[in-house]
DNA sequence: TGACTTTCGCCTAATCTTCGCCTACCCTTC
DNA sequence: GAAGGGTAGGCGAAGATTAGGCGAAAGTCA
């Protein structure tokens, strides 16, 4: 991408301006810092900055300019955290406001949303105590998936699901301390499917 | 999103008035805040506003308005993908264009990358196949902090990192099967410390 | 009914686009 | 090395649209 000095200084100023200001500048202002008499010149620069693709603009509003983020840094999104979920007892569904960043690419189809895990239930799965699940809202888990279960409308617990012969459902902790849970499909509801784990030290 | 200085202006009293008084101003409130005589003035701003995506309101209902959280979309870093590690044995140090998103915050001070662990020799420490370590290139590590270290300046892995006595360090894995290896200090060099576990299901 | 919110019409000021015309470089070609 | 051709960088002014305001009247909600 071939910037000319000139448009990188524009291109610099503008992110100052909205940086400070909280708002772009006008096509006058942006002409008197640079010493430019006619608004045509600098309407010619934005012209260029935009089909260079490094600033948006709406059609023939007011300030309606904003900077094109470049490449290199991409979204992270920030993530609720919804409680603690713990994999052999209840959970505590703490409705903190704390919140986690999530890199963008983690994120499933649907709502998505973060977990911390409490104990060590799911240890043979590689995930810890105070580990973060990023969970997937979704109804339906296929066999084998980690998810989150709510049981009798009260206990909810982070568990491998299976499905066995006659409509029953276990539950399957990651701990060969801790024993399975079956219930029947209808006692059961899904809350989500964990689909990544982060961690850190 | 771009707003007019006085778009902006409005938009900071909203934020002001909600966070002091708990409940939003009504439209007269405003008005009479920047000394507007016409309700449709301050009517039409907020309309203004709502169209940008700024604010939400209810129709037709009293102090109905509520700021939309800015999209606090924060940055995460395109780090370098640099290779895979084992533990056991030397490494791959894979010159690969590959990259992966790191949440910013899970960055630390200095330079840091991404490595691919490969084999089950951290798996007491819950890392494992597959899953992507967050490197801070440093030189020193503290006892027990994992390391990538580079040993005869050719292989290289990762470990634990412990000092024992008469200037020797021990690298120690998380694999019960495997043994610990113990190094002079002036034939180790530490590439970089552990500080974060990632993991895509 | 009282307290607010919406709408309608009408203005002015602030801003954005476009058009025509120029000069100075930079790259390519003869 | 000189001559084109293309693009960045500029100037002014005219034409258009949006932002910001005013009052009054009508419509809603509790």
């Amino acid at each position: 991408m071939h910037v000319t000095p000139r448009q990188k200084e524009i291109l610099d100023y503008l992110g100052r301006h909205i940086e400070k200001k909280g708002y772009a500048p006008t096509i006058e202002e942006i002409g008197e810092h640079f010493g430019l008499s006619s608004l045509a010149t600098v309407h010619k620069h934005l012209t260029n900055l935009q089909e260079k693709g490094l600033i948006k603009r709406e059609w023939n509003r007011s300030r309606a300019l904003e900077l094109v983020p470049s490449q290199v840094k991409v979204k992270a999104v920030e993530l609720p955290l919804m409680g603690r979920v713990a994999a052999g007892t209840p959970i505590e569904a703490v409705q903190s406001t704390e919140t986690i960043f999530v890199p963008e690419d983690m994120l499933g189809r649907r709502e998505t949303y973060v977990l911390q895990v409490k104990g060590d239930s799911m240890i043979e799965e590689q995930i810890r105590d105070g580990d973060y699940v990023i969970v997937e809202d979704r109804k339906q888990a296929r066999d084998g998936e980690m998810v989150i279960a709510l049981l009798d409308r009260e206990n909810v617990t982070l568990k491998k699901y299976f499905r066995e012969s006659g409509g029953r459902v276990r539950l399957q902790p990651a701990n060969s301390r801790m024993k399975p849970i079956y219930v029947e499909q209808g006692d059961l509801r899904i809350q989500g499917v964990v689909i990544g784990v982060l961690r850190k030290y």
